[in-house]
DNA sequence: GCGGCTTATAAAAACGTTTTTATAGTCTTT
DNA sequence: AAAGACTATAAAAACGTTTTTATAAGCCGC
């Protein structure tokens, strides 16, 4: 007996529901049970074997559980390799989203894990490995197209995701997202209001749904001025600052060029200034700028611009709490949500009184 | 029998060691020896059993694997959650280093999970737990403080980790490093070249060891020139904007104000440019300023700076390439790397003139 | 031609859970 | 008072691997 034990100290192996069973004198069976609550054992048992696991610090390896039971007690998500590409800065602050998703999953029994896509397409093939191969019980992932082929694919399945960005080919998934068209509206409202008729859209790759409603909020409001929409002002690229800056220059190029300038993130917003100081001009006295912010970055812009300001951080929360929701059976249906982000009026900070200088000139 | 089967299509579940020994004959000890290129097991029976692996798109249980062995086949990240608190802007594109981790780790069995930390302290208990569950098999993390916590107890468990930034308190660890000294010492023999005499060092908080190290620099280069440190002109915070321009209003209020600044990122950089245009100060013709960069996003700030560019994302590759070998057994002491950013020569592109001027003005 | 050695494979145990099935004991019901 | 229902717990099987131990066959030297 002596013989057998170990002589110095042991070598504090991680306890067991074996473990808990030996301490507290119940089977395994019951220490399982108490542990998840199961309601066929007694109050005053569970009490015994939680007692016991908080005293020892029991925790349940999950990959035992998770070879039992089928789920991986995993969240995935699915992260653009696009914001390493170029070294370009794209203004995409992806640590943030996850940080929301991962505050949400604190206290659940998920991991987050992410994985790296090319793109959609890409991004499909990762889903498809991932519910094959049991990876993740659930998928996170942004960059929706119009025709996405991971919404299409995981739908299809059956397999729990949350999308950041609605899709609208797909019936009913759980998604957040960015009331993109009414940030674009409001902007070219308040630009048209200002004076300005010949007004640009700085606009990402048509394909992403959330371009074709910021383009849907544009039009919609030349349309409630009574003005036909610029749609040659429709510029559509990546989200680098290198894009806003030759966005300018080609704009610019045109023959009656536009004085407002509705831009879709900070980045482009950035390498539109670029582009304006390029040419001599100024974002105060000769144009006007409007940016969607979520870095909170435009008060330090040269000069600090009028945005529309959403805190990623908080949709990733919010992808977060549906993804759980979604993982414990919610219909896909009930979980949707809809930011309106926050204006923060700065430049152009008397766009009435600029706008008819604008107008002025035109007509001149 | 007909009636033991399912008519309907199977259930199609995955494929097990069991499978692919019915497939082949063999028993299942035999097909997993196979898989794991075990020399008891003939090339021949290999080239079988990896045949009809292939044929069915095997792919092993890593939870099974995982129970059995007690390897996790996670490689964990500590991801510094401040990155997402109060919205501001702090210029770390922490999405990139996690795309060179995960680059460095596709095609090995490692999956990259993410745990949040609040600080180092935080993240040394989120590291013990890891430790603790088995939570994963190494751990990358970055933000060394001077004395890490985290450094001292992985390297005191011997357990696998790549620290980005080095840490002189624990002997020999693995770690991937920017020559912040080399830098902050380059960009102030610059200045110094250029005729400036007060220059500023806009630093991290004190207690990161990079801080230490673009302070010794920083010194180094007065020291080498004869002249003698700014030290009243340090200035040490977080990374934000905010802090960039609330510094430079500080420095800029002390009897005799520099004339030079070196800023440790592009976010402070951001701020402290805002905070000239507050007091009319031009960075062309008042001042210089020289940022360090790791977004390319100094090119289009106004006016461009003279930056030195590290693209981070080769930072991560390289800290995912040494997690690998670490946990493959490799001493930590092989594992070091130290990365010198490359020169970007933007303003101030005529420095020792303009140094003249600030000399002349200063004089006078 | 047979004990011992090598070789190729098989059998079985183990990892730590969860879940299904079994087993006593107690309580109803008539 | 005995059959049946219910209750609390225990026993056992299962998840898919890896690894240890066992087994059978072939070969060597003499």
């Amino acid at each position: 007996m002596t013989a057998k034990t170990a002589h110095r100290s042991a070598p504090a192996r991680r306890p067991t529901v074996k473990t808990l069973a030996e301490m507290t004198g119940y089977s395994i069976a019951t220490v399982s049970k108490a542990l998840n609550d199961s309601p066929v054992v007694t109050d005053e048992t569970k009490a015994r074997i939680r007692a016991a696991a908080e005293s020892v610090g029991y925790a349940a390896n999950p990959r035992a559980a998770s070879l039992r039971t089928g789920k991986s007690f995993q969240a995935a998500v699915l992260m653009p390799i696009s914001v390493a590409e170029g070294h370009e800065w794209h203004g995409v602050e992806y640590a943030e989203i996850l940080s929301g998703i991962s505050r949400a999953l604190e206290g659940s029994s998920y991991q987050l894990s992410v994985h790296l896509i090319r793109d959609a397409e890409d991004g499909r093939n990762v889903a498809e490995r991932i519910v094959r191969r049991g990876l993740a019980d659930g998928i996170v992932f942004s960059g929706i197209r119009r025709n996405d082929p991971r919404v299409a694919y995981l739908s299809s399945m059956d397999f729990p995701f949350v999308a950041m960005g609605h899709c609208d080919t797909a019936s009913g998934h759980a998604y957040v997202d960015i009331d993109s068209g009414w940030v674009a509206g409001d902007a070219t409202r308040r630009l048209i209001s200002g004076g300005h008729r010949r007004i640009a859209l700085i606009n990402p790759d048509p394909d992403f749904a959330y371009a074709q409603d910021r383009i849907a909020g544009f039009r919609a409001a030349f349309a409630q001025a009574g003005l036909a929409p610029c749609d040659d002002l429709i510029a559509e690229g990546d989200l680098t600052a290198r894009f806003g800056r030759e966005s300018l220059h080609r704009l610019r190029a045109v023959t009656d060029p536009p004085t407002g300038f509705v831009c879709v993130n900070e980045a482009t917003t950035l390498g539109l200034l670029a582009g304006l100081r390029d040419l001599g001009l100024s974002a105060e006295a000769d144009v006007s700028v409007i940016s969607y912010d979520d870095l909170n970055v435009s008060e330090y812009f040269a000069p600090p611009l009028t945005t529309y300001f959403q805190p990623v951080e908080e949709l990733g929360r919010c992808l977060g709490e549906f993804l759980l929701r979604r993982m414990a059976g919610e219909a896909p249906g009930d979980l949707v949500r809809v930011f309106r982000p926050r204006l923060i009026p700065r430049q152009p900070d008397r766009l009435a009184d600029a706008g008819q200088t604008h107008q002025q000139r035109r007509k001149a």
